[in-house]
DNA sequence: AGGAAGGTATGATGCAAGTCGTACCTTCGT
DNA sequence: ACGAAGGTACGACTTGCATCATACCTTCCT
């Protein structure tokens, strides 16, 4: 499987799939992490702390990669993750700044992982 | 019920339902629409030529209504939607322009469902 | 070599989202 | 007064989304 597996090329990027992704708060909560980090930064996906199991981090992380909001390397062990913050800022200007603003704003408490989906477990 | 009902005020405005709202196609065709027409005008639910029924109409209607992106007002006969151009670009800047800037880039053809139902003041 | 750590794949499950049909309520125009 | 037009409310149904558990695969580190 080679490394570049489902990343969408720039001019393939849609406002439908972002908006979509960063519909989740778990989602938009990575992104707004990674775009508060320098440019170029890369993170493990289990290096955010969320209360989710490996699976389902696998599959939040599957679509942030196939809406084109990160990258995934393979560095080794783990796979890297880290902001397509260029490609982002070109296609949808302004869009990472409402995702920042949104977590710096809230940031006041202890809002963790705050969000619209709550959901008692099983 | 009252006129007002559902329309979260402008500090209450969350970025997640915004984004909820706007994941979808119709929706974001809607916006599209009002956002490409002049500030403050008026639509109603059934001027955008979308292919749903009426119950599927109200229902998007009033998510948008409840996110906050539209605001809609009892005119006589019909119920008015008018997007709150202002409320969202001092709170989410940008996040309008990058809706129009989809159905412009993708509206080659035609767009289909501009209607012109202006309305007459009373 | 063998285990721990990090990720993926797959199947199951519960809830939310989007859709429709029907019934019902207003308002407008005859 | 009556019907047509525009919307809402509610119930039903289908599909997709988020989640987990389990099993499995790599890579690193003793």
């Amino acid at each position: 499987m080679p490394d570049s597996e489902g990343h969408p090329d720039f001019d393939e990027l849609e406002l439908g799939a972002v908006l979509t992704a960063l519909a989740d708060p778990i989602r938009r909560q990575v992104v707004a992490v990674l775009a508060g980090e320098p440019d170029g930064t890369e993170r493990p996906c289990s290096s955010f702390g969320l209360p989710l199991t490996k699976s389902t981090l696998t599959y939040h992380f599957r679509l942030l990669r196939e809406s084109g909001l990160v990258r995934q390397v393979n560095r080794g062990n783990s796979r890297m993750a880290q902001l397509r913050r260029a490609d982002l800022e070109a296609r949808f200007p302004g869009l990472l700044a409402l995702v920042v603003a949104e977590t710096q704003q809230a940031g006041k408490g202890a809002p963790s992982v705050a969000g619209n989906t709550a959901r008692a477990p099983h």
